[in-house]
DNA sequence: CGAATACTGATCCATAAGGCTAAGTATCAC
DNA sequence: GTGATACTTAGCCTTATGGATCAGTATTCG
């Protein structure tokens, strides 16, 4: 199995959680820090840094520390890998319905053939 | 935490495995029997299984029992689900980009404040 | 009918995930 | 300098995940 498909592993995997995906909506208008984000959620903080450390390994988001203030913000490139994901799934099947539909027109209309 | 979000945890989940998301990219072509779709993978039957179970209990595919045999079959619709959270994803942090471009030129061109 | 085929159910295992608490370090504000 | 604030580290716990094996049921084929 090669890299590009266990970086889409982890992706999904992020946005498997409820927390984590929130956290995405959240740092979608803007970057924030640790605190910030985790005042939502009724979570212990070392819980809710494992949440953060989760995104920042499968590349959605990136910290940056500056005194004792963590900011996170979002990296909205890593949404492409599941955009093309999706598109390369969709063409898949939407491939074979043209062809299904072809086939069921033709046989509709015997001057098709 | 709404049905929903529940769903969209378990889609997530499964495309969080390589086998599945292998498995969905194969009945994107057609339906298909579980020991045709299980050919490709090194893997004792029971597992992979569990795997179309888990596929099923998303509601990315479903299956259909007859005689022996059990066919699969891809739920197109459900897709819909994770493209309507990145379009919301997307919406988030594309306005925001557009607030932020308005300030930027604002800001350059001293008529437009 | 018996053998082959296509699942199915149950149990086990190692590891990962998603939370917790306790204790700690580093920075900031007064 | 001291107390408050913002993380950080470490360890624990329960549950889930992604595999395995074994044994079974149901259907199909020769």
């Amino acid at each position: 199995m090669d890299q590009y498909s266990t970086r889409l592993d982890g992706i999904f995997q992020a946005l498997a959680d409820p927390t984590r995906r929130a956290v995405l909506m959240e740092l979608g208008k803007g970057p924030s820090s640790i605190s910030d984000l985790a005042k939502p959620f009724d979570m212990a903080l070392p819980s809710f840094m494992k949440h953060i450390h989760f995104l920042e390994g499968s590349g959605l988001i990136r910290t940056q520390k500056q005194g004792r203030v963590r900011t996170c913000a979002i990296e909205t490139k890593q949404f492409a890998m599941i955009e093309s994901w999706l598109s390369a799934q969709r063409a898949v099947w939407e491939g074979r319905n043209d062809r299904l539909e072809r086939f069921v027109l033709a046989e509709h209309d015997p001057e098709k053939l």
